[in-house]
RNA sequence: GGGCGCAUAACUCAGCGGUAGAGUACUUGCUUGACAGGCAAGGAGCCGCAGGUUCGAACCCUGCUGCGCCCACCA
């Protein structure tokens, strides 16, 4: 036992305390160039990019857990040898970031109109370098062992120019077009969103009926079907201003007769045909539908395939404008004008009511649509929007994951993958908000439209130089799905070729880390951002992005409800940190990951039991020290010859209870080593807990207790020997999930070089650092046996 | 309307063909010598329901029920 006053004793107090030993190692770590791959310059390439937070964002579980799994990945490659890179960064986030800083300046009474876009765009910036980088700094809490000399933005000059090298590239190919289209269009961000930006939900509505009459000249005839209506079932009825026609099923017997007749728009008074069109189910409301070319995505086709005219009636912000109008009907319209959509339905309601012009009205739910940033209720809106052209990209990037060239894990992606590749719709790419890459994109006055990397001075067609460049910038996955590439030089550094193609030049990160090995997320972005990576890096690159994709589960609270802001019940994962240290919430969640990639139950109890097993393996580490020789019990020690008189101990098991350990120990290494190269990280963090706890402290420290204190020499040194390569050997083993105790304890043993560092002895059997006890390989058969008599004899004790 | 996932002890979850597991919680002891953030022992379960395959099913197949999620142009 350890003689009083013993400095190891006093070297770890009683209970482990995280916080000054993370910030500590942090340091260490990152001042020495641990996370740069180039400490293992002659192992195999292994990358990472991180998937950039938004630069507004703070550190959620979300990112807590993908960046867990991301680090527990990386550490392990590193201690394997490879050169193994996680490259960090974060995204402009367009429509995130201008969001977040309108609100700050609202809070001084200011707006960005007021501002002017310039003015804007540079309190963005000056927004972005004040509080970009705290993300960052709370990645580090985490203990992500990022390559931080390596970190990029996704409006870096570098990436920014590849984003003006896609489009051009994608332009001249013919796989970029612009058009005028019915688009999602957020009226409180006043810009276009794609369709996978809207959320849908169902909402309590009510359906109108709405009487449209037919003309009088008409009535007169139809008089004999006492027929002077006819009656449209609408959720909207403010759209009725835009109204240009009314459609019946071509085989509604209710209507056939009416089909080519004329209506008067009520309010409006403009003439109106009634068409046919299979579209229209008939058991739907009346089976006859209102239609509106310029509000509606169904009757925008109708109107496309039956030519009627489009009437826009909104503004950017929603509210009635009567511009597309005639004199006529706008005079009829002008109480209107200027009303939000929400007010001219209401108005609109009240006037057909008091004319006797509304059938019926039935409460009706239905799903709405609204802006994924504002919530806002989104308006299908015609606008002009640059598109890309997605069918030709979209086919590779199908292929690529059908032949294994990029495989999903779990597998079960894969099919998710494919059925949405399947059905997927052109790409609109530009949004009407001013933080962002602008396009690349000029207009002259003779109509001609200017699409180069360079601004162009004078119209190639005309001379003209009054160029005027496209206002809008690219949705933000437009840049972001270059980001395996554009973080690694893309386009610099590629040699010859055409739009960016060619090859990397050799000894370029690009040559050397593209494709990455394994993308680690979430399995929410995998439409927004997994799909489209695929498609570009295929089309830029001739090769995948990645090999892998590690698909995890989203983190939710105790009960399994989502986080969120307005529930209340978000848990702060730097509070937890502060609380029980980073080491115990990265073993929570990655122990609590499944294989099936199964959302994750975020429970305290969880917390509490891996902040208990900090503290397990932190007094087992002190036990051990406690009851090394004597030479070894100065803080710092062993030193390098003690520690070698340690090693060359003989570890030949002495007893049952060591080779137990030995055999258990043995296995675990190899178990885990195996879970970790098939990505079960929950197994493998489980694993490691059990061994630790039920294994080598519950069995084999206890047992350790009459072998100290006997009298055989021998076979208390081996003893001792053991204690102390186990847990050195399992400190390495758990260093990916909890890198700041199990540094911090190896450190103590091991003349100050932790884990973390270059690698100094090398052992024959590769495993290097990760496994420090050589084991001559033990037949299974005969470690089989020696467990049963292990636990025999152990039940006897 | 199409697709996916989940249902195992009070709670959170492992197990995925051979006698039901862990942690937490609970009960009863123990503990001045690594750790009370500890140790030992214990109570706990028609493994969602109904069929089928099999010598044998929590595990494989079919159907059903209940929750959750994704996709789709429900006026």
């Amino acid at each position: 036992m350890a003689s009083p006053g013993n400095p190891l004793t006093e070297a770890l107090s009683k209970t482990y305390d995280p916080k000054d030993v993370e910030q500590k190692w942090y340091q260490i770590w990152e001042e020495n160039g641990y996370f740069k791959p180039e400490i293992n310059p002659d192992g195999p390439p292994f990358a990472i990019v991180i998937p950039p937070p938004n630069v507004t964002g703070s550190l959620h579980m979300g990112h807590a857990l993908d960046e867990t799994v991301q680090d527990i990945i990386i550490r392990y490659h590193r201690m394997r040898g490879d050169k193994a890179l996680w490259l960090p960064g974060t995204d402009h986030a367009g429509i995130a970031t201008q969001n977040v800083v309108e609100k700050e300046l609202k809070k001084t009474g200011l707006s960005k109109e007021k501002l002017g876009r310039e003015k804007f765009v540079e309190r963005i910036w000056q927004w972005k370098e004040e509080y970009g980088g705290q993300i960052l700094r709370q990645l580090r809490r985490l203990g992500a062992s990022c390559d931080w000399s390596r970190e990029r933005f996704t409006m870096d000059a570098g990436l920014s120019k590849a984003v003006t090298r896609e489009f051009v590239t994608l332009y001249k190919e013919g796989l970029v077009y612009r058009g005028k289209r019915l688009v999602n269009w957020c009226p409180r961000c006043k810009t276009a969103i794609s369709d996978i930006e809207v959320d849908f939900e169902t909402k309590k509505g009510q359906l109108w009926y709405l009487k449209y009459p037919l003309e009088k000249s008409q009535i007169s005839r139809e008089a004999g079907h006492g027929i002077d209506y006819i009656i449209v079932a609408t959720t909207r009825p403010e759209t009725m201003l835009g109204d240009t026609a009314v459609a019946v099923n071509p085989d509604d017997e209710r209507y056939r007769h009416l089909i080519g007749k004329m209506l008067v728009l009520p309010l409006v008074g403009r003439k109106i045909p009634i068409i046919k069109d299979e579209l229209v189910d008939p058991t739907f409301g009346t089976g006859a539908v209102k239609v509106t070319p310029a509000h509606d995505p169904n009757d925008f086709e109708m109107g496309e395939k039956h030519n009627l005219p489009r009437i826009n009636i909104l503004s950017e912000t929603g509210a009635i404008v009567l511009d597309e109008f005639t004199p006529e009907e706008a005079a009829n319209l002008k109480k209107y004008a200027g009303l939000d959509r929400f007010k001219a339905r209401k108005a609109i309601v009240e006037d057909l009511e008091a004319a006797g012009l509304i059938e019926k009205i039935e409460d009706y739910e239905n799903s709405v649509g609204s802006c994924y940033r504002c919530h806002t209720v989104i308006e299908p809106y015609l606008s002009d929007q640059w598109y890309v052209a997605v069918k030709k990209l979209a086919e590779p990037a199908i292929r690529a994951v059908e032949e294994g060239k990029i495989q999903f894990i779990p597998d079960r992606w894969t099919k998710v993958y494919i059925n949405w590749m399947t059905n997927l719709k052109d790409w609109c790419i530009s949004r009407q908000l001013w933080w962002g890459h602008k396009i690349p994109v000029w207009y002259c006055k003779c109509s001609e439209i200017i699409v180069s990397e360079t601004p162009p001075t004078t119209c190639p067609k005309c001379g003209g130089t009054s160029l005027v460049q496209d206002p809008d910038v690219f949705d933000t996955w437009f840049s972001s799905c270059l980001w395996p590439f554009s973080t690694l030089g893309w386009p610099d550094a590629m040699e010859g070729g055409v739009g960016g193609r060619g090859r990397p030049r050799s000894g370029s990160d690009l040559a050397t880390y593209y494709p990455t090995s394994v993308l680690v997320t979430g399995y929410d972005i995998i439409t927004f951002w997994v799909s489209r990576m695929i498609m570009m890096g295929l089309h830029f690159m001739q090769d995948v992005p990645f090999k892998k994709v590690f698909v995890h589960g989203l983190v939710r609270d105790a009960q399994g409800k989502k986080m969120s802001k307005s529930t209340g019940n978000v848990v702060d994962p730097l509070i937890l940190i502060g609380d029980v240290g980073a080491d115990a919430l990265r073993l929570a969640l990655s122990a609590l990951i499944s294989g099936q990639g199964q959302d994750i139950k975020l429970a305290d109890e969880k917390i509490k039991e891996c902040r208990n097993f900090c503290n397990k393996i932190w007094n087992a580490s002190r036990y051990v020290m406690m009851n090394l020789p004597e030479g070894a019990q100065v803080e710092g020690s062993p030193s390098p010859a003690q520690n070698a008189k340690l090693q060359a101990t003989d570890l030949k098991p002495r007893n049952l209870a060591d080779k137990w350990i030995l055999s258990r120990y043995h296995r675990t290494v190899k178990a885990v080593t195996e879970l970790l190269d098939n990505y079960d990280f929950g197994e493998a963090a489980r694993r490691l807990y059990e061994f630790v706890w039920g294994d080598y402290c519950d069995w084999y420290l206890e047992l350790s207790k009459s072998a100290l204190t006997g009298n055989d020499a021998k076979t208390k040194q081996t003893t001792q020997a053991i204690l102390a390569q186990v847990l050195l050997g399992t400190l390495k083993l758990l260093h990916p999930f909890m890198p700041f105790i199990t540094e911090e304890i190896y450190q103590k043993f091991n003349a100050g070089e932790g884990v973390c560092g270059p690698e100094r002895a090398t052992s024959p059997n590769a495993v290097s650092r990760h496994n420090i006890i050589v084991l001559a390989a033990w037949p299974a058969a005969e470690e089989k046996l020696i467990d049963e008599q292990a636990e025999k004899h152990m039940e006897i004790l």
